[in-house]
DNA sequence: GACATCTCGGAAAACCCTTTCCGTGGCGAG
DNA sequence: CTCGCCACGGAAAGGGTTTTCCGAGATGTC
């Protein structure tokens, strides 16, 4: 609690052990060589004294500050969570931590950062969104640092983005309902202007059309990504074609829409309409009734692939190009499909 | 994009302004006395070499690294979010950056991080929880940076901990129903172990009691924080008093459950019943049927608050005990209620 | 003309580390 | 005995800033 105290620094430890301040540096890092009753001595004096190094000083001196910027261009969305926890899996094994900026899809604002994250001496800064849609660069310039666009994809060709593998999460959702044995599909989606939308159509259809079955576009909705788009399209749809047995949603909230007008229109879920949503959004998805089978982009699992990538680039190995990282599925009761394996 | 070439120093500005060193610095942090003519020329300088000043160096010699940490105690939560947003908003006009630590429930993490942002000589630290119930202060050895408990609370009372005024929310809510003409209310909550019930409760009663309102404890229903709770719950309350005219929810994933077992039980909402959930979570509260009325922590500002006074403790003031943020109530339609404001 | 007072800008110390380079003493080999 | 090598540890040079202190010249006052 109480400040003023100054810090203890390596000084103090090397007096403490009766070496010198180099000595008292290898010691604590494990380099040169050593006797071991000398190396344990610091560590004894290090522990006594509380030493923290100081990783402002240690950064200057090694011109790698072992910090990483996570610039969330769009304004905080929930995606970022499980994108952080990634993040922080890959890089807190090396002891790397993160820079966390909310760009509130203001480019201004999102220009302040970066000059804040490049004055601080990041070793590289990852740029997050809620699209799958190309976005400038983060600069017009070459950036003094390594960057790597997770579940948001640079214009520039030279940059390294990496996404969740939208159209194989579609295949995924229209293999389930298949095996289900479903015949009449539907399709309740966000706006087209997204290309997470059409990813996924073009993976749920290609899937669709492996199997013989097809998908005519009056059976795809597309609207807002928004419940009450769920429940009316949904609506729509079964005045038009009552006999559909399987909708795919765009989201779990246009599900939860879907799930709602089918269990009112009196069809049960998933004996009579199987239904698969996309984000396996947890409380959402778990709350549906019944509860609903997602696709799960393992956001988690991308934010480690890009600490990876962004780790290599730091190495100084060049990367750049699209890395898609695959979706699950996970399996709850509305697809009706084979249980969970 | 291309690394390598060394950051351009303070250096290479001062010779190209034809200036030492130290009146560079001068200049660039508008210090000292110097003529106009001079700052403009090392700004000229500094400009024309793209200078980022390297905030490493800058914060071993002041000794202020104008960084916070902000470490998430419980596993990630959507509330850190606007929780962090609100800090950034406090902290960034001061230029402060902030790391992010997630410790996932874990004290062994939480320690690791805690060493971690120790080291890198962050000016102070926010602990972030879910709960409002006291916990375990972050280290039993006073810490050489102050520390501020935002939506977690200190078992030190040394400590200081800023929290949603649940107490009132619950006051809010109780005022919204009443307002409405409501006289048979009821509570579905979560368990009785979090403070927050148990503080939300107290609030509702007191302003019932005010009215001349009983809210016997058969009408109070304590259980997990699900939807499926919300359902079950309401079903067990309507059959045991039919009459409910009011709900107040413990959160807004009870509240939906609630209003799905309502509909469904031929009641309308806000005519026949009105609910009020809590924590106004957006998507949720947005699409339910009708959209829901709900209790809004006002996340963001309890973030702004506990910024501000992380940096009053940052300067040197002494604070510790509770502070209270008032919630706000977020009028939708399922209160019933006046009209929005 | 002497002296005090300003204004402007530079030299150098300090911040806390890491790392390179070197010196010393001990040992084995020839 | 000499040479070469190795193990160990120290001196010192950075790394890029800020800040304190001081000096030099210009100006003002009597």
């Amino acid at each position: 609690m109480s400040d003023g105290q100054r810090a203890v620094t390596i000084t103090e430890v090397a007096a403490r052990a009766g070496v010198s301040i180099s000595t008292a540096s290898k010691a604590l890092n494990r380099r040169g060589q050593l006797r071991n009753e000398t190396r344990e001595r610091v560590f004894a004096a290090a522990d006594e004294l509380g030493y923290q190094p100081n990783a402002l000083a240690r950064s200057l001196v090694q011109r790698r500050s072992y910090t990483v910027g996570l610039l969330s261009t769009e304004s905080a969305d929930r995606f970022n969570i499980p994108l952080h926890l990634g993040l922080e899996n890959a890089l807190g094994a090396g002891r790397v931590s993160v820079f966390l900026c909310d760009g509130r899809a203001d480019p201004e604002r999102e220009r302040f950062y970066l000059e804040s994250l490049l004055s601080r001496r990041v070793d590289g800064i990852v740029v997050t969104g809620v699209r799958t849609d190309a976005r400038p660069p983060l600069a017009d310039v070459p950036l003094p640092v390594p960057v790597v666009y997770a579940y948001s994809r640079s214009a520039d060709p030279g940059d390294l983005s990496v996404l969740p593998d939208d159209e194989q999460g579609g295949r995924l959702a229209a293999e389930h309902l298949l095996a289900a044995g479903r015949r009449t599909f539907a399709h309740v989606t966000g706006p087209t202007e997204y290309a997470a939308v059409r990813d996924r159509l073009t993976g749920f259809r290609a899937a669709l059309a492996e199997a013989g079955v097809a998908l005519p576009d009056a059976r795809v909705r597309c609207g807002p990504w928004r419940e009450e788009f769920g429940r009316a399209a949904t609506a729509e749809l079964l005045a038009a074609r009552p006999e559909v047995d399987a909708v795919f949603c765009g989201n779990d909230l246009l599900a939860r829409g879907a799930l709602d007008t089918l269990r009112e229109s009196g069809r049960r879920v998933p004996e009579d309409v199987g239904v698969v949503g996309f984000d396996n959004w947890g409380v959402l998805a778990e709350g549906a009734r019944p509860p609903l089978t997602s696709v799960d982009m393992d956001l988690q699992g991308l934010g480690e692939l890009a600490a990876r990538r962004l780790l290599s680039l730091i190495e100084g190995n060049r990367e750049s190009g699209l890395v898609h990282h695959p979706c699950r599925l996970e399996v709850r009761a509305s697809g009706g499909g084979p249980a969970v394996r």
